[in-house]
This record gives C-alpha cells, structure tokens and sequence, in this order.
DNA sequence: TATAATTGCATAGCATGCTATGCAAATGGT
DNA sequence: ACCATTTGCATAGCATGCTATGCAATTATA
C-alpha cells in the first residue's frame, strides 16, 4: 500500500480516454434529468433527432444517421415501440423492412427536447469563452474523425 | 418525409453532448480491442490502475478515486473476482468491509495495460499538435469541473 | 430458373452504468 | 446500556451498447 508520485505511469486525469468517459456520463446524467419528466430517454434522442427531420425511414436508413450498431439500434426501437415513442408499419417494397413513424406522443415534445438538450450543452460549456466552445467541439470532431478510420 | 435545412434546430455534429458520447464509445471500443487479449475489460480499468498505485484498499476507498457509482463498482468487483483479477479479505478493523488485493495475474498484465492505454490514447490524438493535446485535454477537464458542481 | 450471396432485422448473451432499496455492522447521542 | 443514525456493501431492475449469430426476404449469378 505504497507508492511514489515519481513512479506513476500513468496519470488518469490526464488521459483523453479516461476524461471523456467520464464527461460522457456526466453529460448522458444531466441529459436524462431533463428529458426525463418528457417520457424519453438518452439512448433515445439520436434516434427522434432524426426522426423528428422526417419519419418514415427504414430501421437501416436510420442507421446511416446514427452511431451505432445495428442491434443496438433494434433493440432501442423495441423499447421505444413498446413505450408508445414510435409505430413500425411493413414496407410496401420490401418485406424483410419496416418503415419507422413518430407517435403523436412524440411529435409532442419535440420542442421541449430540443430545448433541453441545447440546454444541457450550454451549461455544459458555460464556462468556456465562444471561441473555447468552437475550439472544442473542433478538436472533438478531429479526433473523433482520427479513430472512425482506424 | 420532407426537411429543410434552414428550419433544424439542432445539429447533433455540433452537439457537445452529441460527439462526446460518440468519441467515449470510440475510445471504449479501441481500448477494449487492446486490453481484451490480456483479459481484462474497459470498466475494470480504473479501478486496476488505483490497485496497482496499491491495493489492500477498501471498496469505499476506491470508490473516492474512481467516478462511477457504489453500485457500479460493487458489481465490477464481483466480476473481477469471479474472473480471477481480484480477491476480497475481510477488513481486520470493520466487518462490513473488505480489503481488495491484486492477483498474480493482474500484478503480471500491469505494464501491458498500461501501455495499451497510452497507445489508445496516441492514436485517439495523433493528428492534434502537441499544444491542441494540452489545450483538448484543459478544455474536457474544464467541462468536467462544471458540470460536477451542478 | 435454380442456387448462391447479400440484405434487413431480430435475438442471445454480456459488460457497463444508473437509481432505488435493503441490511448488517459500526457509531453517536441520551 | 440503549436506540437512532450512519456507514459499507449487496442486490434488483433497468437502459445503453457491444459482438456473435440466426433467419427470412431479396438480389445476383451460373
């Protein structure tokens, strides 16, 4: 039960893996918070966020929109189909695929979640100066560009 | 099925929230391609880097060192017991607690995982100038301050 | 036109992480 | 000494995400 700070190999406040799993969770945390009392949930939004630009697209369309793994995506709209957040109704051309509609329920609350979410952004990054926050979300995308092409 | 563009109101590419969570599952998913042939898993991580600063700590003592919930660690450390990477003694001063102690094999691994997260964490960062690394990592730990004290 | 390959989804099984809850051991106050 | 509170940990139940696999419908090929 010893150690000497010379001998650390490895420091995790200063490792970009360990910080950003922890910002995503705080980030994933505060989110919930507030879109909670609207009946969603965080796995959620990047499905409705594209839903909400136009329904109607195939679970393999979504796909191309969002980052995820396909099962992932599936299992997500079982729980969303099952919590009234979205219909799936059989593809005219294609039997094998399903075609993916808003509920009333959830054009509802599009305004409200766009808001909370931009909400939790900007307290997120309310202590960054406007060009720390540009700064930021550039060198996120960079290295987010680095490790898709890997 | 119709948008335009003028009319989106978010843009999750330039979502904080949005890309941080995407890059948190991109590191999680290279690290884990790293670490995996040495047997150990994202989530053990952290608490093998606090073991091998010294173990024989309690599970209230990690729990001070690594941001998850006492919840989550209580059901890592089952995991890695049942696999071997721990093991739990009673507490010779608090029978509700017990001490955690590294195993051979986790004692053995140390600079094979330490060497595969800094690798991951190279890569991630390969196309950022050594002054954008510093500035990326002064920014998520900024965040990171303000969003713990909300 | 059969058959092979591909595509669209679903399911199984798991790890990580959360909140909520329970419980026994330890501590504090009277 | 007693009882209430606090502490340390475990468990239940869930969402999110992954890999691996299966399968039916479609498409391409021989």
């Amino acid at each position: 039960m010893q150690m000497v700070a010379s001998v650390m190999l490895f420091d995790k406040e200063d490792s970009a893996g360990y910080l950003i799993n922890h910002l995503a969770r705080l980030f994933a945390r505060e989110l919930q918070d507030r879109i909670q009392p609207l009946g969603i949930a965080t796995g959620q939004f990047p499905i409705l966020l594209e839903l909400w630009n136009g329904d109607g697209l195939t679970q393999r369309e979504l796909l191309g929109e969002i980052d995820v793994e396909q099962a992932t995506l599936a299992n997500t709209l079982t729980r969303m189909e099952r919590d009234g957040l979205i219909k799936r109704t059989k593809h005219p051309q294609d039997a094998r695929a399903q075609q993916i509609w808003l509920t009333d329920k959830t054009k509802a609350i599009k305004a409200d979640a766009y808001r909370a979410a931009l909400e939790t952004n900007q307290e997120a990054l309310a202590m960054l100066s406007e060009s720390e926050k540009v700064i930021f979300l550039g060198l996120i995308q960079k290295v987010i560009g680095t490790m898709r092409s890997e």
